[in-house]
Formats: C-alpha cells, sequence, structure tokens
DNA sequence: TTAATAGTGTCTCTGAGACACTATGTG
DNA sequence: CACATAGTGTCTCAGAGACACTATTAA
C-alpha cells in the first residue's frame, strides 16, 4: 500500500535542517538519607533568569554523549561524585518552562549514601538541603536550608524533585533501590531506618526483619558492629 | 559565596548558540487488549535507514509544543485518535540509536479500549499487531502480524514496546489505568478480561471482584447486559 | 548488675485463594 | 425444564502487626 501523505511527510522528514530544534539538559536529583530526612544538592543561580532562585546540579548534552552519561558527568563536575546510582525520571518540556528559549530538560534520579553524601560536600558551591515530604503521594516539594527556612526553587525544579521522591517511594517495596542508599556493609535496622527515612514514617521492626531476610537479598558479612554500647548487630552486604 | 569555575561555565551556558542541539521526536505505544491478548500500532517504514522493517507512530516535537501535545498529534494524525489516555515512559537517547543523526525519542504510551482501536485502523495506513510477553518482567518484545510472523522493528522501537508493556503491568495494581483499556460500560468480568490480558495470566474470580469493589473506585450504572444467553452481569463505570 | 539494643517465638488479624451454593437470564 | 454465567458465603492459608521473651555487649 502507499504511503499516505501523512506518512510520507513523517518518512521525509528525517533531515533535521528542516526542524529548528530544541536545546536538552540534564537535571540530577540527588537523594541522600540523612538525619532522619531526605536531602538533596541545589545550587543557587548567579544570573537571571531565576538569579538568587536554588536550581538542580544539571548541564546540557554533549552531541556524542549517552543521556545518563551526560547525568554522570554533571555529577561528578557538580558534586565530585562518580560511580552513582542513576535512574532516569522523565523528561520536562513545557514550552515556557525557560523563559529565553525552548530547553528541555530530562530529569536523573541520583541515590547515594550519607558517608559519601556528607564528604561530597566539602570545597564545593553546592548546598545542603532538608526535602520534607507527608503524606504517600504528597504535592511539589519544599525544600529547607539548615534553619528550616523555605527554599525558592527555579524553573520546574520543585516538580522534578517531587517526582524523584514519588518515584523513590513507590520502588522501596518491590526493588532493591533502598540499598543504593546505605554503604557496603550496614545492619539490619540501618536499612530499617533508611527505608523510615525515605517513607517519613515508621515501619514495624518485626515483619521488616522478616520482610527483609525473605527477599533472599541479604548476605552476613559474619562481621558485626564494634562499639556500640549494647549488642552488636549483625552486618549484612546486598547480594545481587 | 563565589561561583567555581565549573557553575560559572554551567549559568554562562544559557545561550543556546554556542550549543549544538539534536532533534527531538516523540513515540508512541498505543495498547489496546483485543483477543487475549495487547495490541499495538507501527507503520512500516518505506525509506532508508530501516527501510521496510516496521516503527512506531512518532514524529518531531514542534518549537512551541508541550511533549504530550506532540503525542497526541502523533495519535492524532497517524491513528485518527483523540482524547486517548497519555503516559510518558522516558527518554531514549542513545547517540547512535539514529544512524543519520542525533535524534532523541520521548516516549508515550497510550491506552484504549477495544472498540475505539478496531474502529481506527479502517482507512489507514496502520498496521495491527500482537504483542506476546511472558513472565512478569520478560526482556525484548516479540512483535507478530496476523498469521504469526515476527516483524522487525526499526531503531531501539523492541525496547520502547518492552518498556510500555511493563509500565502498564507494574501500575494495573496499584492505579486506575485498566479503565482506559475500556469503555465507560463494562462488567466486572470485562474488566477481569483485561487484566489478565495485560499480566498474561488468569485471575481468581472471587478475589478480584472482592479486590475492585473494595478500591471503591466503581460505580453501579443500574443497567444490566443485555441478549447475553445467561444471567447478566451489572455494568459498572470507573468513577474517579 | 544494669542499660540498651539485637534477635526469636508465637498469637492474632486481615486479605487472597478455593469452593460450594444461590440467583437470574435464554431457549 | 436445562443450561450458562452472575454473584454470595464461608473455610483455609499466608503474611503483617503486636508483644513477650531471650541474647549479648559496654559500663
Amino acid at each position: 500500500m502507499p504511503p499516505s501523505p501523512d506518512e510520507q511527510a513523517f518518512l521525509d522528514g528525517y533531515d533535521p535542517a528542516f526542524f529548528e530544534r530544541p536545546s536538552v539538559a540534564v537535571d540530577v536529583v540527588l537523594l541522600a538519607p540523612t538525619e532522619g530526612s531526605l536531602h538533596t544538592l541545589v545550587i543557587q543561580r548567579q544570573e537571571h533568569p531565576f538569579r538568587l532562585k536554588w536550581a538542580l546540579p544539571g548541564g546540557f548534552i554533549r552531541m556524542n554523549e549517552d543521556l545518563e552519561a551526560a547525568a554522570a558527568r554533571v555529577l561528578r563536575e557538580k558534586a565530585g561524585l562518580k560511580g552513582i546510582f542513576l535512574e532516569q525520571l522523565g523528561t520536562f518540556g513545557a514550552p515556557k518552562r525557560d523563559p529565553r528559549t525552548r530547553i528541555l530538560s530530562v530529569a536523573y534520579m541520583a541515590l547515594v549514601d550519607q558517608e559519601r553524601f556528607s564528604a561530597c560536600k566539602a570545597g564545593s558551591v553546592v548546598a545542603r538541603l532538608v526535602v520534607p515530604w507527608d503524606g504517600e503521594e504528597g504535592g511539589p516539594v519544599e525544600v529547607l536550608d539548615e534553619q528550616g527556612k523555605p527554599m525558592p526553587l527555579a524553573f520546574d525544579h520543585a516538580e522534578i524533585l517531587g517526582l524523584a521522591v514519588k518515584r523513590l517511594r513507590g520502588k522501596l517495596d518491590y526493588t532493591p533501590v533502598g540499598f543504593q542508599l546505605l554503604p557496603k556493609a550496614f545492619t539490619l535496622y540501618d536499612l530499617q531506618k533508611v527505608h523510615e527515612t525515605v517513607l517519613a514514617r515508621k515501619l514495624n521492626k518485626d515483619s521488616f526483619r522478616r520482610r527483609m531476610l525473605a527477599t533472599g537479598l541479604l548476605e552476613p558479612t559474619g562481621e558485626q558492629q564494634d562499639d556500640v554500647g549494647h549488642r552488636p548487630a549483625a552486618l549484612y552486604r546486598y547480594s545481587a
């Protein structure tokens, strides 16, 4: 059958010179469990638009660079972090999301444990923030500084942050994603605290232990906690 | 604190003329439950690359067009469908996914009931295919024509189709997404058949009924089936 | 010994599967 | 009436919460 005019237009449309093209950036939501709540990194903008507002670390993609590679590069350049778990959240492309020109943003979620997160802020211009959240779904995120004062966000970055927390919560029970928020060796209670931090609610200790051990994803390292002032807990590692 | 060289580069980098830009397209996976399996639409390419291979309906985004609006336009132009449920699946951007030039594809999933799906093929160049799938996760999808012969797909469209089915399965139990695959009024058994089609496995009738009625999302229309040769089932509608 | 948390055994409650039974249409 | 599917009532089983109890370390 001959192609319809619509299809012909599509098939002829491969010459990119015929089309105006948008700019494409990646923005990274780095999440870490700290002091009982999720923290992230944002950068204060020094130029218009959204001057002095806070923005997610991001950057334009390069023409021969994979999207996830661009996110990893941003994380390396802005936070000094390498080898971090990354997952694509989605692409934000409202025509006026950036008032200057059409810029699409492919958003990524990056997960890191508290220790590496704390280390990466040293000598860097990044800021460290609290992301509170109530309810299983929640609305737009509020980002607070160390004094608990709300920090206004640039662009649609509040929406991106909200999506990141929602995605993380949704995957926590059904995938091993929670282990990305812990160091290599951890106790069952460490794991529970991470889950409680992400979900922002207390969990039942007994059934949490049973559920985690039943997954078969935990392997005892044979080691124990040390210097804890009480019975030391067994250490586990995430095994495939 | 003064911006670091990295941050300054980022902040200065907003002039898009400094950057080569990729082309951005949307591709739409239209899914409908038909004859006990999921079906989708693909279009046979008439030009290189991937000449005579099958491709998802797609098209380049326009500069003042929202991403989801572009997906809706593609669905209207290629399948004659309006007002269809759309959800973004993710963005595919491997540098060599299109051998001609850098083209990112923002993939969307579209859900439609069997009746509207069957109606939309008339007078159109689109093809109607079976998408089998075994196992809860599964690998790359195989697409079969009406004779059960595999249809080779262009670009990374097999991967996109796989993601669509996986996403639909994952959301079926936790969101009202299944109702998008049914007409306005349906029986509980219709709903069960849709779930069984999506998941590709049989479900327990009793607990499925209890579970669905317990959600509170079903409202009896007061009507019944007609001319069915047995006790007619009550009709329900999806209520918010 | 005491304090503090780790870890176990067991009861109960809830939701899913299984299955028997009743209800209501067509022919 | 027979037959087919709609829909209900109830038993059982598996997993989560609750809670009591034992274990092991530091001070």
